[in-house]
DNA sequence: CATGAATGAGCATTCATTCAT
DNA sequence: CATGAATGAATGCTCATTCAT
C-alpha cells in the first residue's frame, strides 16, 4: 500500500495528490514559464519538494514526464471543447470559454505554443497534436453546419472553411503571446470572428 | 591589406558576405531548424568554417547573437508587406505572397515562431516583434480602409476587426506548424479569408 | 505456519532453494557476465524476481552479498580437485576436468578472474583466494610427489616447481579470456604441459 | 601554435609532456590502481590538474580515453618483445624482462589483467589484444624454433605448443594477481619453465 | 582577426541504500 | 519477509565563455 500523503515526512505543503501527478503538474508549470529550452528536471523535483532521484523514479527519462505533460495539456484543452445548447450558442461560448480560459489559466496556451512549435522536430508531439488540432477542427464545422441548417448562419457559409479559419484565427490569437500586450486585439479578432459569422450585429461595439 | 574573405584559407564556398553576416545567417537557420532549445553557438561556428572563438569575438554572447537574428529576420518579413497597386490587390497580393514565401523560405516562418514564443520572457525580443506587429496591423487596416472607399469592400466593414482578425488568422496559419500536415486547412483559412473579404466569390471553389 | 517458496506469488519457476540462496546464483551469474564493472544490485533482485529491498534484507550491504559469491565460487572450484586413483590418473583427471568445466560452466571461470583482478583492492578477497590458491598449489605438488615416488615421473622433478608451473598456466588459460578465440591454444597449452610431465607421449599429436 | 606547458599557468609540476598525454598517462595510473570499476574521469582529470571539461576537449567520450590507454599499455608491452643475441639467450632475457618489469612497473601488468577481463564483453578491446597475444606467441615460437635448430633445446619440442605453455604460465603469473602475496611461487612457475625447456640446470636452486 | 586550449556551472541519469508500512 | 517510495552522492557529458598567442 502506497504510503498516504498526510504521513509524508515532507513539510511542503501539497494538495492531496500523488507525487507522480504532483510532478506532471509542477512540469506543466515550468514548461509554461520557461519553455523547452528552459525545462529543468531538477527544477521540477524541487517545485514538487522531492528529490531528482525521485522524478527519475516516476519517469525515467525526461521525455517519459514530457509526455505526460502532453497528455494533460490536451486532456485540459479538449475539455473546452463540450459544449451543449444551439449551435450558435455553443459558438459563442466557445469563444467566451476560451477568453475565460486565457486569463484563469494562461499556461494552458504558453504550453499548447511550446507543443505546437516542438511538433516540428518530434512526431510523437506532431501526431498528438494532430489529433486534438483534428477535433477542434469537425468539432467546430459540426457546430456551423448545423447552425446553417438551423438558419442561424447564412446558407451560403462553407463550414469547412469556416472552421479552419476559426482556428487558425483563434491559434493566432492565443497560442502566440506577442499580442497579449495589446489586448484590444484579441477582443477585435473576436469580436470580428463573430461579426463575420454573424454572431453578432455589426453595430455593435466593444466599449459603449 | 587585410586577407580578403577570398584569400581565407576555408574551403567552403561562401557569397562575399562578412564573417559576421554569415554567422547570422548561420544562425537563423540553425534557429529555423533547431529551435532556441537547440541552438548551439559551436553549432553556428562550425557552419560557417570559423572557430568557436571567432564567434565570440563578433558576439560577445549568445543573447548579441540572437539580437542580430531577430533584426535579420523582421527585416526579411518586412519586405514582405510593402506593395503597389489597388489596395484590393494588395490584400490578394499579400496573401499570395506569404503563400510563396511559406514554400520557399520555410525558414522565416519556424524563427518567427520561436520568436514570438520567446517573447513571452524577453522583453526585449517581445518590443521587436511589437513593433513587427504594429506595422502588419496597421499596413492591412489601411489598404482595408482604402478599399472600402475605393468601394472594394462593403462600408459596414471594421477596418481594425477585420486586420486583427487577418494577423491573427495568418499567424495561426504560418506559425504554428501542426497544420503543415493537413496542408489543404491552410488553403481552407487563407480562401475563407478572402472569401469573407469578398476578395473571392463564395461559389469560387479551389479544386472545381 | 510461514509461507513456503511454492505459495509465493512469483511466476518465475525456481529451484526450491531459499530466497537467500537464489539471490547469491543470480549475483553469480551477473558476475560472469557484466563483471563487478556491471554488477548490478536491481538486476540481481530483479532476477530473482525480490524487490531491490528485500535483497538488502538478507544482504545489508552489496559488500555482503559479493562475500557470499566468493563463497559460492570458491565451493564449486574446489570440488573440482578431489579426485582419486593413481596420481598420475588424477593429474589426467584434474586438466580434463577443467577442460570440461570451462565448457559447461564458463561463469566460473570468468567469475575466478573477477575476482582474482579485485583481489588486488580487497584484502578479503585475498586472503579467501590465496587460501584456494593455496589448496591447488598443494594438492597438485602432493600429486606430483606421489607419482614421482611410484616412479610415474622423472625423479629430477621438483614437485613444488611442477605445480606453481602447472597452476600458473592454467590460471592463464582459463582465467584470462582473451585465448578463447584461438582454442587450439588452450589444448595447445594443457597438451604441452601433459607432455612436460610425462603424461602424454611426445609423439602424440591432436590431430594426426 | 599551442601554448608550452612552461607558460601554463597550472601550478602542479608536471613532466614536459602534453596535457593529452598526461591524461592517458593519469588514466593508465588509475586503470592500474581501481581497475575499470573505480575509473572516474574526474579523478583522472583532476590527477592531472585539469577540469573535467578539458577532458573532454580531448576525448569526447571516456571510451576514447580508454582507447588512448589501451594503445599506451600496448605499445609499453610489445616494446618488452624486442630482443637480441642467440634464441635461448633472448628467451632468458624474456623472463628477466618480464621479471624486471613487474617489479619497476607493476602497473603495466594491472591493467594488462583489467583489459583482459574486459575483453570478454568489448571486442574491440578483444581485437586489440588477441594481435599482441599473437605477435608474443609467434615471437616466443621462432624463438624456441630457432633455439631448437640451433641445438640449444631438444630437437622432440614442439614451439607452438611450447610457445602457448610460455604465455600461458606468465599470463597466469603476472595478470592474476593473487600469487603476488607468494612470491616465491613466481619464481618457481619461471624457474620451472626455463628447466623444462633446458635453460636452467635442474640442480641449480635460488637459495641454496 | 582568428584560434587552440581551457574552464565553471550545470544537466540528465544512475545506484546502493533506507524506511514506513 | 517483503515492498513501494524515496534519497544522497555521484557520474559522464555539455555549453557558453575566456584568454594567451
Amino acid at each position: 500500500m502506497p504510503a498516504t500523503r498526510t504521513s509524508n515526512r515532507r513539510v511542503r505543503a501539497r494538495a492531496p495528490e500523488t507525487t507522480r501527478e504532483a510532478l506532471v503538474g509542477a512540469a506543466y508549470a515550468q514548461l509554461a514559464e520557461h519553455g523547452f529550452e528552459g525545462l529543468r528536471t531538477r527544477e521540477i523535483a524541487g517545485a514538487v519538494g522531492v528529490n531528482i532521484a525521485t522524478l527519475h523514479y516516476y519517469f525515467p527519462h525526461k521525455q517519459d514526464l514530457v509526455r505526460s505533460v502532453v497528455g494533460h495539456a490536451m486532456a485540459r484543452f479538449r475539455s473546452t471543447l463540450s459544449g451543449s445548447g444551439a449551435p450558435a450558442d455553443q459558438l459563442r461560448a466557445h469563444f467566451e470559454g476560451l477568453r475565460l480560459l486565457s486569463r484563469k489559466e494562461p499556461q494552458l496556451f504558453a504550453v499548447m505554443g511550446e507543443l505546437a512549435l516542438r511538433a516540428a522536430r518530434d512526431p510523437a508531439i506532431a501526431a498528438i497534436l494532430r489529433k486534438t488540432d483534428d477535433t477542434w477542427h469537425e468539432t467546430l464545422a459540426a457546430l456551423v453546419r448545423q447552425a446553417r441548417k438551423d438558419g442561424a448562419l447564412d446558407e451560403q457559409i462553407e463550414p469547412e472553411g469556416i472552421a479552419a479559419l476559426i482556428v487558425a484565427a483563434l491559434k493566432g490569437t492565443y497560442l502566440i503571446p506577442v499580442a497579449s500586450a495589446q489586448p484590444e486585439r484579441l477582443d477585435q479578432t473576436l469580436h470580428q470572428l463573430e461579426r463575420s459569422l454573424g454572431l453578432r450585429r455589426k453595430t455593435t461595439r466593444r466599449r459603449p
